[in-house]
DNA sequence: GAGTCTATCGCAACACGTTGCAATAAGCAT
DNA sequence: ATGCTTATTGCAACGTGTTGCGATAGACTC
């Protein structure tokens, strides 16, 4: 497999840059990440608290979103909202993505780099912002849903 | 004042709206109401329960949070969620806008729908998506601090 | 005005996430 | 190996928002 090569070196960079900042490589860090690179795709918050418990029931849920903000101050993780507002986590090794959710039929599409590129154009032809990617979470209608509502 | 005007065209349609689907006109929503007009710009999910319990001691959270339920879906109010997952609400009588956050200098700026409309457009282009401008919450770096980084 | 139906309320408990603080343990120096 | 410094942990409490349930009280009929 291709992603165990991935996981060691991701564990590896982590290692070197924690002690870059003085900062330390404990057990409950590696079970996190751990974790994380095992849900290969998005996970809540609560999620991840709860598959770090089976590995070590001690860990609690403030260690679990410490160590996910640290992961995030890393440039390791990325986390975004949900429409409810929840937090959704994920590796950065992932590629970088936008998300959409139509609130008639309630699927979630991804947003990649290249179909985004038009719309990150046009931000900041409008605004001068520069967003990012990553926390382009947008609600509308998808084309079919359009479709059956413009009757 | 002409906003004084809206507010009693808004109850009555409220109060109309309300019995159309035998729904109720109770004391706390007029509270509730009456404190999300007065609060002219956004305000949070917690301040409107605050500000209600001014009013009225005896009311509770689930009351506040269920009746904005409601009054968005009568489409009366909306809610957006920051960049922290936080909750904003704020009458529909205000002109539907975006927002745009600043991870640099945490500024917070609106969109207005003349400007979000190359947006909308792009996005539909890339997507096939109509996106809801209320929805877009965007973050990434304005123009004065993309200029300061891009050093 | 009295009675009936049921939407709404307040309460209590829960879910998710955050924060302050004292105890623990990682990493370094000797 | 031993001790020292301080980053990190677990705990406990809090803040925001949601949900289930029995009690209350709108609104409608007679």
């Amino acid at each position: 497999m291709a992603s165990r090569g991935t996981e060691e070196t991701l564990t590896e960079r982590l290692k070197v840059a924690l002690k870059a900042r003085g900062q330390r490589w404990t057990e409950q860090r590696q079970i996190i990440v751990k974790v994380l690179a095992a849900s290969n795709s998005h996970a809540t918050g609560a999620e991840l608290v709860e598959r770090v418990r089976e590995e070590d029931p001690s860990a609690t849920p403030s260690t679990v979103y410490r160590t996910l903000d640290l992961l995030e101050d890393l440039g390791l993780a990325r986390h975004h909202h949900g429409p409810d507002g929840r937090e959704t986590y994920h590796l950065e090794e992932i590629i970088e993505h936008g998300h959409l959710h139509c609130r008639g039929c309630g699927a979630e599409q991804e947003l990649d780099p290249v179909s985004a590129a038009p719309i990150l154009v046009a931000i900041k032809g409008a605004t001068g912002f520069s967003a990012d990617l990553d926390h382009l979470s947008l609600q509308g209608l998808c084309a079919t849903c359009h479709a059956a509502q413009g009757e």
